[in-house]
Order: structure tokens, then sequence, then C-alpha cells
DNA sequence: GCCAGAGTTCAGGTGACGTTCAAGTAGCGC
DNA sequence: GCGCTACTTGAACGTCACCTGAACTCTGGC
């Protein structure tokens, strides 16, 4: 009635208390809290929480999921619509990804044979092209 | 003459010098060190490095990375042989990657339409066959 | 009023490094 | 041998996205 507790939230969405805590550190979810200090979520957290884990799966960072998050409406909740703008943009970094990885596997297959890894001669040791060259900023596919 | 420097390893593999010191600190590479107490590689030290860079962009962990190098004999250079052995099963990992963000990528085409990210009805949101559940250890695919 | 279970903050750990620092070293020309 | 520059050193701290544990407090049912 007042409110949903850290705990339902993270049976309802499959995130850790630990993860909604640390989101919420970060500005990503917000909570009311009781006079005993505990936080109470309203039930559109919900559905803010299941965006949080879905953009991680196609590999945003959590600084990206916030600044995507800033750009829903403040003033009412979020349509359906506010939604599916915001993750129509996944498809072309999933659409990458796949690419990424079935260079890296046909680079394998051609290496295998020789063993090489070598430095001219094996594209696998040359991938400057297939990956890029490393800003931070980590993409857990398999967390 | 008497061995690379780790700057020299670096510019060579593309390996930062922080990496090939902690790879070092973890017993994944070995030097000896100069009269002033800088590291000095061997040359087969290169493709060492190779390997390990190559295993990463597959998706393996330092540890699981360690675990391989530890079959390469003690006795003897590796070769090139060793090295394909070595590196054959990543095939299946590379498969698994793909198959995995293609499921993630069709159910965001199926999901895209509809906004929805809700519990029962949308299947980005139910990934518990998707994504395994969450052991630690990060896979990073564009680091 | 009691108790279990769920919640709280805080400190510290993880993996795989990157960054920054003062201080030391290597190798060059002269 | 001297000076110069480029390189290297270990240690300590930062990063990201949390997880774990300690020590405590709240909530809800009986």
């Amino acid at each position: 009635m007042s409110g949903l507790t850290i705990g339902q939230v993270a049976e309802r969405t499959g995130a850790a208390t630990s993860a909604l805590r640390y989101w919420e550190d970060l500005g990503l979810i917000r909570s009311v809290r009781t006079t005993g200090n505990q936080r109470r979520y309203e039930r559109v957290t919900i559905r803010r929480v299941s965006f949080i884990r879905a953009a991680q799966r196609v590999g945003l960072s959590l600084e990206e999921i916030r600044a995507a998050l800033a750009t829903l409406p403040d003033a009412r909740t979020p349509t359906a619509t506010d939604w599916a703008r915001l993750s129509r943009a996944w498809r072309g970094r999933l659409d990458e990804q796949i690419r990424r990885i079935e260079k890296l596997r046909d680079q394998l297959d051609s290496c295998i044979g020789c063993g090489c890894l070598s430095l001219r001669t094996c594209a696998l040791n040359n991938p400057s092209d297939v990956l890029a060259e490393h800003g931070p900023g980590a993409v857990l596919l398999e967390p």
C-alpha cells in the first residue's frame, strides 16, 4: 500500500538488493523512506529497473543508462512509447556486437590450422579493426 | 640482445605496460631482471602475450588463461601445434556468444513495438535462459 | 512483548587493469 | 665521464558494477 520494499522490487525484477541500493546511490532510481528509514519504491520503479537490466544486457554502462533515463519526462509517468523510444537504439548495438564476434570467430577459423598467433601473418593478432582500441568501460555480457 | 624491455613487448603486442606488469604479478608471463632491476623478456614472451590477448578477446578470464598456459610444456619452447591446441576450444565459446546476442536481438525486435518491458509478457525481461544467472567474472567484449 | 526475517549503513573485496608519483636506469652523443 | 632524454621502477590509489560480511534496526505476526 505504501510502496514496495527493496526485497519486493528485487524479487519482481531479478535485480539484487545490493544492485538496487547501488543504482539508487547513482541516481538511477529513487525511493521514499519510512519513519524507520527503510526504502519504499513506487510501482513504476519496477519498469525502470527492468529497463536498466535490459539496457545492461545490451551492453550500456550505467552512465549511459543514466543519461537515457534522464530523457524521460519528469512530469508524467513514462508511457510504453517512452520506453520504446529508448530501446529502439539498442538494435544497432547488438548487430555490431554480433558482427564483431563473428569476425573474431572467422579469424579464429583461419588461424587454428596454423597455430601461429604471429604478428604480421595472423589476423587474430591484428584486431585493430575488430575491437575498439580500449576506452574505459567494460561490457559485461555474461556477468 | 639481452632481451626485450617492457616497452618493446608492449609496442610489439599492443598490450599496455601496466597490463604486462599485472600479468607478471599473476604469473602469466616471466622476466629476468637487469642489474638495475628492470625487466627483460625473452622473445617467446611476445607469442605468449599475443595468446593472452587473443584469449581475452574470446572471453576467457585471466585465471582460465593461466590454467591454459600451465598446460604448455616446461621443458621446450612451445610449438605452433601447442598454441593451436589451446585455441581450438575457443570456437564453441564464440558460437555461444553469438547465439546469446542473436537471441537477445530477436527478443528486442519482438519487443520494440510494444515498449513493454513488463514482467510476464516481454521476453526481453525474462532472460533467465538467455544469460547465466551471474557468477563473478566479467566478460569484456569491448574493453 | 518477543522473535524471525527483512531492512539499514559502512568497510572492504573483486577483476583487470589504468594513472600518477618520485625516483632510478639505459643508452646515446660528446 | 657527463649530460641528456626516454624509459622503467614499485607503491598507492582510481575505475566499474557490484558482492559480502559485520553490526545493527525495523516490521509484522503471534
